[in-house]
This record gives structure tokens, C-alpha cells and sequence, in this order.
DNA sequence: CTGAAAGCGCTAACAA
DNA sequence: TTGTTAGCGCTTTCAG
């Protein structure tokens, strides 16, 4: 069964392809009625457009390059879900790709997606420093790509980000306010800009309610939740326990939870917990886990939207965007 | 900065675009030497094909669909995962579409992607018994199509399933083996062919070791953490507690768990508590979950590999592939 | 082994 | 308002 293109329309009509073709893009003159006469037989006949015809003669591929750390995250499946409510109604198609947390994976992907001719390119990026220099070099060369949440400050890009000191202090307050005295900040990695402003924001915390320098404990832990188990054992076992952990993300914060179960200690009476990032998980577990949820549906809504006026010519070189968190607190730091 | 093409490596040259070309396509003949020159030089004036241009003379996309239910969630996250393990290397690029779990929207992202061109597709369907007519047609009218997981054993498609019926078998009778007397088996939604394979091995496990028959108690709870949770509070409020959960899957078992802790109820020592579709979560709740685990990428991985076989006009036309689990048995179901 | 030329299906100047 | 024509960049048949 061939498919059906607009010759055959034209053929069928006595008209010429231009006229088929004006019918569906209406920015040309066409007479209403011969317009609804050929729409109306390109329907009876099961006519749809060769998008890749399309295309190749608009030179535009209505394609947009996504790559993220990985997928099988809620943070990022989110992003990406959000990126998708914005740019699949508008026509443009999402492809995906995913760095496996490296920079070196995420320039390959970069560069695959470029070649294939995508129109533009959203970027979360696996650490906040590599590449940058491709980057930049790629946006000169007039590929527009915005990048979300793991991006250095100063550098200049359209860039969606949250409010990762604001929310940090918010929660080492919330911890403080709880009574808890001897905390320590499990941060993921200090390559990554999201975690060094978590650390400012968390020591903002502690000097505001006048903690002692000596106390503002942060120690790495990578992001996954066999790095909470360790950091646990390892300061059971030097006997150095705090009573409240601000973990990097609610992975990190399961591990430290589970090892302090495992250990007969009561979280939150005796240690309190807090993690970032909120997963499905954290309303899940016992005791339910208090987390910064992160809007990540709209960072993604937020970023497509850049991306067009980006696409646009609109003169968004330097926008960033900068979007609010919110402290979701459950059963594992409240002591009250 | 102009694309470079293939006409502008042969004007360099003096050669033609035709041998330009055969220089990248190697099944056309060429002289070693000719070949070599051009592939050099193309790699020096920074040449890539376009993509599109050789997609519109190919008639053939280099794109895949795949619609799934929804992307948060291990389990389909990892399917698409093992699909693009397989296709990207390959030089497809993978569209993904989901269908919030309802068919009306898996048959729009269905056709969309058919009016796209997609090459082929690769569906996890959100229900057995829907839009199979519509698949049926478009299979027939050549559009190579591949199902994974949820689709009707009598629906004569290429399709990657897991033996549901088996590991349920291994499930149910895993608690019994742990003296569980009174097992309910928590089961998603009886529309879905999964759920009702998973009810056929809870039900021969319990035949095989003498329950009585109206002991076989299964409760349809939906797929989400709420379905345990409701369930546990129903049957706390009409004391008809077993001493084992069986759930559909991870969610739903972490429901039940968090219920039952809530109301001091012991698990595992009190009731035994397993999930299915084995996932992250699993490892990182106290107590750990037991859980059946599917081969998520390796289902990914088939589905692409029978597409492929299928695009190249293989007859696989009703080639089933059955896939394994595995009972990984940790603390929640574990009474020794 | 190489070149010329047609064509994939559509868009977009330019003419009429 | 409509038709003619020349592409978009590549593949592929046919001649040479």
C-alpha cells in the first residue's frame, strides 16, 4: 500500500503540488474553498505529510536532543516528562539519550545527537564542569541548548536551575528547629555544583543558629544509597554518630536510615533524617522520609519552553531560570 | 557555517557525488584507493551525512517507536533501556511515547508515531484486550510491531513476555514453605492478562499443597502504594487478616508493609509480605522486600532484536519469547 | 570502477 | 490566487 503524497492529491484535483502544499501550511495565499476541497480529499484518501520531506526541504528536523545523567530516576523521568508535555504538542519530537553520569559519555551523546541534525538540545549535565568548552563552541556555531539543574552559575547559557542553597538551609533550619544538635551534611559530590551549594546553604544554616565552625561536618558519599550505608558504619564504628544526617538525595538518606534500623536506632527520636530530591519513594518507607521536593516537571516545562525561544531568535543567551523547591516533612526528623 | 555535503567533498575532489557517496555506503563498487582519499578528506573538511536526506531517498526513517505505559517506574524505565542498547548502536534512534496507562492515549502516541514513519514499534501495551483490531490492520498493512509484557497469549504478534504463571508458583509457594498459613494475594486490575497469570500460580501453588479452596482469597488493589494501603486498613476494620501478602508488584507490597508497621503489626514475623517486578526500593526499606525480578533489559533487549528481524522480513510473525524470573527472597517473607 | 541523471516528497521563490 | 520550477542532500539505476 503506497502512501499517499501530495502529487497524488494534485493529480486527483487538477491542481499543482504548491497548491496541495500551501493547503496545509497556511502562511501562503490560498482560496478558502479550493483549501477545503483539498483537505477534505487528502483526508478521504489517508493522506498525511512525509515529515522527513518535510524536513529535509525546511532544513529543520523538529527533533530536540535530551541527555541526562540517566533514567531510571524519578528526578530525571520527570524532567524529562515535563520536556515532553511542552514540546510533543508543538510537533517537535524527544530523543533521549543518557550519559551513564559521564561527562565523557554525555559528549558522545552530544555529539551523536547534533549529527543526527537536531534542532536543539536540553542538557542536564553529569558534573558542571566538563565539556563546557564544546559547549560553548557548539552554541556559537548556532546550536541552541539549554541546560538544567547541574550547571555552573557563571557560565553562560540559558539554564534552569532550583534554588539548591535556599532550600538547603530551609532544611538544615527545619532539622536545627527540631532540636537536633550534632549534624552532619552527607553530600554527594563536591564536583558537582548542585552539592556545593547545598553545603553553603546548609552551613548558612548552622552559622545563623550559631553552631561551632568545628561542627559543620560534610562528608561525600556519592549518590547512591550503599554510600549512606557505609558513611553509618563507618562512624558507628568510630563512635562518632551525630544526631541528624541532611543527605544529598533520599537514596543516600534510605541507606542511612535502613543501617541505623539495622543498628536498633530509632530514627527520628534518636537520629533524625532528611533527604533531598524527593522520590515516590520517601512517602513509602517507615518511617516516611522528610525530603526538598524539587519542582522537576516544571524544570523540564521550563526548559522546552527556553529551548523554542531559544530556537526562536529571541535573544535568551544568558537567561536563567531559577525555580523554588519545597520541604516536605514526614515522620524522619520530626522529634516532636 | 554551511553543512559540508557530499557535492561539496566532490567538487574538492573532482569527483562525483555519486562516488562520494558509494565511498559511505560500502555495497557499491569502489576503488580502494578513491574510497580511502574521500573518506580522508570528507573526515578533514568535517563531513556528516545528513541524516535526513538519506533517510527521504531510503524511505526508511531509522526510527523507532515505543510506547509504554508510563517511564516512572523501574520497570519500564529498564525496558527502554535494553531497547536502546540494542537499537541505538544500530543507528536507530528511539521515540518514546507513554500512554498514561490508558489505551485511548497508547492508541493516539500509536498513530502519531506511525504518522511519523517510524520504521517500526515496540508497544507495552496498558491493557491485553484493546486496540488489538487497530494493531492487527497496521500489521497487515506492513508496519512491523513487536509487544512486551501486558498482551494476550492468543494474540498472534512477536511478543516478549515473562512466565508470570511460573513465579507466582515460586512465590506463593516460597511462603508457604515459610509456614504461612492464610496467604491473600493482592492482584492489580483482572483486565490485564499479567494479573490474571499471576492469580492462576498463586492458585495452582496453593491447590498443590492442599489450601482449601476458599482460602484462595484475591483482591484486586490497582497498581499504586494506595491499593495496599486501603486494603490492609479494610481488613484490619473487618479482622480478617492473613498471615501473608502476595502482591502484584513492589508498590503495592510497600502499601501493605508501611500499613501494617503503622498498626504494630511484625513483618515478617507476624505477616509475610512479597512484591513482584522487582524493584529498586526493594533493597532499601526496613524490611527488605522480597520480590520476584523480571529480566526488564533483557525484555527491552529481545523486543528490539525481534523487530529487527521482523524490519528485515523475517517470518517472526508469531514468535513468542519467554522469559525467565528469578525469587530474590530477602527479609519481608523470610520467618526462619 | 566512475559519472550522469532521476527521484525521494515537500517547500518556497518567482511568474503568471 | 495559482502554477512552474528549482532545490533540500542523498541514493541508486543505467551508461560508459
Amino acid at each position: 500500500m503506497q502512501r499517499v503524497t501530495i502529487k497524488d492529491i494534485a493529480k486527483k484535483l487538477n491542481l499543482s503540488k504548491s497548491s496541495v502544499s500551501r493547503a496545509f501550511n497556511d502562511k501562503y495565499d490560498i482560496k478558502k474553498e479550493t483549501r477545503d476541497l483539498i483537505l477534505k480529499t487528502a483526508e478521504e484518501m489517508g493522506y498525511f505529510p512525509n515529515p522527513i520531506a518535510r524536513k529535509l526541504s525546511q532544513s529543520k528536523t523538529y527533533n530536540i536532543g535530551v541527555v541526562v545523567p540517566e533514567f531510571i530516576n524519578d528526578f530525571h523521568a520527570e524532567i524529562i516528562i515535563g520536556i515532553h508535555r511542552i514540546l510533543n504538542p508543538k510537533g517537535y519530537q524527544v530523543l533521549v539519550m543518557q550519559s551513564d553520569s559521564t561527562p565523557e559519555m554525555e559528549l558522545k551523546n552530544v555529539q551523536t545527537l547534533i549529527q543526527n541534525m537536531v534542532d536543539g538540545l536540553i542538557i542536564a549535565p553529569s558534573s558542571d564542569s566538563d565539556n563546557l568548552d564544546y559547549y560553548l563552541k557548539q552554541m556559537n556555531a548556532g546550536t541552541p541548548m539549554v541546560f538544567v539543574n547541574r550547571i555552573a552559575e557563571t557560565f553562560e547559557a540559558p539554564k534552569v536551575v532550583c534554588d539548591n542553597k535556599k532550600w538547603s538551609f530551609f532544611a538544615t533550619e527545619h532539622l536545627i528547629r527540631e532540636k537536633y544538635k550534632k549534624i552532619y551534611h552527607l553530600s554527594g559530590n563536591k564536583n558537582i555544583s548542585v552539592a556545593r551549594d547545598r553545603i553553603k546553604g546548609f552551613k548558612q544554616a548552622l552559622r545563623k543558629h550559631q553552631f561551632a565552625e568545628e561542627d559543620f561536618k560534610v562528608i561525600e558519599t556519592g549518590l547512591l544509597a550503599s554510600g549512606g550505608v557505609e558513611v553509618v558504619e563507618e562512624l558507628l564504628y568510630r563512635q562518632d554518630l551525630p544526631d541528624a544526617f541532611f543527605c544529598i538525595n533520599d537514596l543516600v538518606a534510605m541507606g542511612v536510615i535502613r543501617t541505623l534500623k539495622k543498628n536498633n536506632i530509632r530514627v527520628p527520636e534518636e537520629i533524625g533524617v532528611i533527604g533531598f530530591s524527593e522520590t515516590q519513594m520517601a512517602k513509602l518507607t517507615s518511617p516516611q522520609l522528610s525530603s526538598v521536593q524539587q519542582p522537576t516537571y516544571e524544570m523540564g516545562e521550563k526548559a522546552a519552553e527556553l529551548l523554542i525561544r531559544h530556537m526562536n531568535d529571541e535573544e535568551v543567551k544568558e537567561a536563567t531560570i531559577v525555580l523554588n523547591g519545597k520541604l516536605n516533612i514526614r515522620e524522619s526528623s520530626k522529634r516532636s
